[in-house]
RNA sequence: GUGGCUAUGGUGUAGUGGUAGCACAAGGGCUUGUGGAGCCCUUUGUACGGGUUCGAUCCCCGUUAGCCACCCCA
């Protein structure tokens, strides 16, 4: 960049102000943003611990297209359900096919499983993927139309110990990562029992209908499950003598989740029984489940920081052979937003160990294949050539922490050496340029 | 999708119906050969569009965005 020089013109015609209309700048999308460098050691930490955690539990990475087939969604989160009626991205391409961004990511690996054969492969697979989920909801804290899950699956089996697996996952991801969560976990059962459990339920309301909130009679009609996570105080007080569906669940489905439930305790996984869980998504059956954080701020509305259950009927529901699963899809997003509330300190990177410092022209020419030289040697380095003076360089090295510093200017070159700097204790020896990585080896 | 609150340089903030300060950050300098301190200089702003007014950053309306609650959910 070319300075004015800093001598003051005294006053200067400014034929500038012509030119300096303002363009606008076009604006990130509404519910969109930037992750920036600031957060990134949140964000490689959650990638890294995701796939440290599927590598141990057996799990493949696999990446799935973020556009799909509208009706794969139709189909297996549900018509009628928000994430369907109102929230997806969805658009004709220039086809005429109708599209949309991913929801989420369960079907899309159901139908990857079913698309690629792995039916034929040994029982269950287990698959996770990572990566952005599209909805187009109102955007709040934790919440953006953008987002990211790590999402584990594992298809292809009926067993409750995949269930236990799943939450055992689960519950080490966020060990891992440092987040206090909770668990939250219920039986939603078959869909019979679903259907028995809500005719059961809508009874029992109706003889009560003056004491619901004006929401609840909505609810009462358009989806009776909802009535139970009412926030007002009268139907709160009201549900605590409600039905409950474990108590509809027939005997396998009691037998499946009492199962689920007993190697969580030879796990010694702590959970709470919340009878009142209810998912968003259509394709569920039987266990599901919810982690939330743990946190001390109780301001807040607590966020779930993933969900997750069995959904035994989806395969068979897309096309392919009935197949029972169970998966789980951690929200990153919220995973960090838990970590920055929990003061959880991401694990540091590597520091660079040499500053490669350069003065003059061709101390400079010098300098950037030094840099070369030892990054091809295995060291961490970090310059600032685009810089001239020593002093800020040195200064730029002081401030990154670096401990050595090879200086390189016009002298250097002509006697083939380099002078290597401790920043410790400010002594400077000048060595052979073509000795400089074993010595450097030695010191760092 | 509904309602409430908010909007001042990159960030955090002050202030006023007569067009803006401060801190930090950033860039440059304090003899183009030496950092951690200090000093000097510089760049950058009233979200956008209207209205009221002699005059708006301030008052009003709209838009946009963020936050909060609801809805829902990760």
């Amino acid at each position: 960049m070319i300075k004015k020089p800093a001598a003051k013109a005294a006053p200067v015609a400014a034929p500038e102000e012509t030119t300096k209309k303002k363009i606008k700048t076009p604006q990130v999308i509404r519910g969109m943003r930037d992750i920036l460098p600031e957060d990134e050691p949140y964000w490689r930490h959650a990638y890294e611990t995701a796939q440290r955690v599927a590598d141990a539990y057996g799990f493949s990475r696999i990446e799935t297209p973020i556009v799909e087939p509208e009706e794969l969604f139709v189909r297996s989160v549900g018509k009628a359900s928000d994430i369907v009626e109102k929230e997806m991205y969805s658009f004709q391409d220039s086809d005429g096919d109708k599209i949309c961004l991913r929801p989420e990511v369960t079907a899309s690996l159901c139908r990857a499983y079913i698309a690629n054969g792995m039916f034929a492969k040994p029982q269950p697979q287990k698959l996770w993927v990572w990566g952005p989920m599209f909805r187009h909801d109102r955007p709040q804290a934790g919440r953006y139309r953008q987002f990211y899950q790590a999402d584990f699956e594992i298809i292809g089996n009926a067993s409750p110990i995949v269930d236990a697996q799943v939450i055992l996952l689960t519950w080490t991801f966020f060990k891992e990562l440092g987040i206090n969560a909770e668990i939250r976990i219920n039986s939603i059962g078959s869909p019979e029992d679903r259907t028995r459990y809500k005719m059961e339920l809508v009874q029992w309301y109706r003889t009560r209908k003056k004491e619901l909130c004006e929401n609840c009679l909505k609810r009462l009609v358009k989806n009776p499950l909802r009535l139970l996570d009412c926030k007002e105080a009268g139907c709160r007080a009201l549900r605590a003598d409600a039905p409950q569906i474990l108590d509809w669940l027939s005997a396998p489905s009691k037998a499946h989740f009492m199962a689920v439930l007993e190697y969580l305790d030879e796990l010694e996984i702590p959970y709470f029984l919340d009878p009142f869980i209810v998912r968003g998504l259509d394709y569920y059956t039987h266990t599901v489940f919810e982690f939330v954080a743990n946190d001390a701020d109780d301001s807040k509305a607590q966020i779930a920081l993933c969900g997750g259950g069995r959904y035994d009927l989806l395969v068979e529901q897309l096309g392919g052979k009935p197949t029972a699963a169970c998966g789980v899809a951690p929200g990153i997003d919220r995973a960090v937003l838990a970590m920055k509330a929990q003061n959880v300190v991401p694990p540091a990177q590597p520091k660079p160990q040499i500053f490669v410092a350069q003065l003059g022209e061709q101390g400079r020419r010098r300098a950037i294949a030094l840099y070369e030289k030892l990054r091809q040697a295995g060291f961490v380095l970090t310059e600032a050539f685009s810089k001239e003076s020593l002093k800020t360089q040195l200064d730029s090295a002081n401030e990154k922490g670096v401990p050595f510093v090879l200086l390189v200017g016009q002298r250097e070159v002509m006697d083939n050496t380099v002078i290597i700097r401790d920043m410790e204790s400010g002594n400077q020896e000048v060595v052979d340029y073509h000795k400089i990585v074993s010595e450097m080896k030695k010191k760092v």
